[in-house]
DNA sequence: TTTACGATTGAACAGATATTCAGATGAAAG
DNA sequence: CTTTCATCTGAATATCTGTTCAATCGTAAA
């Protein structure tokens, strides 16, 4: 394990000071693929009002109706939210006359919620 | 627990179908403030270069050359993310010589990243 | 002190994202 | 059938984000 600069290897235009620790952690690197699934995943839970959704619909199925006045927000607004959140088949819903009840399709995100607030309170 | 859907209540401007529902949600949900540092600490994670970097810092401590290497980015890039992550106190560095050497400053995030990781998998 | 070079920075640009608004859809009630 | 109302949708707008480029900084070597 090496763990001195080696100045034969010149660092401009993707030259690499220290080789053997570059070639270590790209071994454990997750794939392209995978880092990308990951990050959109993550992307669900980086705004406020998505991270409320998902924690609205974990307690209780809701209308759009009463979603928007839980969020503090417009009908249409967290209707797009839902598209998107549906698109990802995070969310379900199921109608009943004219209300659309929505609810989690997806307990992974509501973990990773529930992990971040954990960390949250440290 | 009343599950049936109130006509008296207007669904419109705010007005709320099942007010019960809605109150106790609302109880259980967390404050602003806690919602939207959650939300900036996914956002972290949000972007396939971030999680790469964070995820190569858990493993070794690297110049910022060798990221950008490892990364296939180009060093401005990746300095311009590393003064994010430094900004957030997720990241730090020690200078050598020329080099600037990064590792992780929180072990929260990769533990996130982790957490991440694994719901992936199924 | 010059020169070289890794790292940082700010400005500019392109692309993504969130909200608003107006209009459409579809179901229930009159 | 017509009206009402919850929801959905697309377009427009404003904002945010990520990358690139050129210039600069700071350190070490010549």
């Amino acid at each position: 394990m090496t763990e001195t600069v080696r100045e034969e290897d010149l660092c401009h235009d993707h030259l690499i000071v220290d080789r053997e620790r570059v070639l270590r952690v790209a071994r454990g690197m997750p794939d392209e693929g995978n880092l990308a699934r990951l990050a959109e995943t993550f992307k669900v839970l980086s705004h406020p009002i998505r991270l409320k959704i998902i924690h609205a619909l974990s307690d209780a199925e809701l209308c759009v109706c009463d979603l928007a006045t839980l969020l503090g927000s417009t009908e249409s607004a967290v209707s797009h939210q839902l598209r998107l959140l549906r698109g990802m088949r995070l969310v379900k819903y199921r109608r009943e006359g004219k209300l659309a009840y929505y609810s989690l399709d997806d307990q992974h995100v509501h973990q990773l919620f529930a992990a971040g607030m954990e960390h949250m309170e440290e």
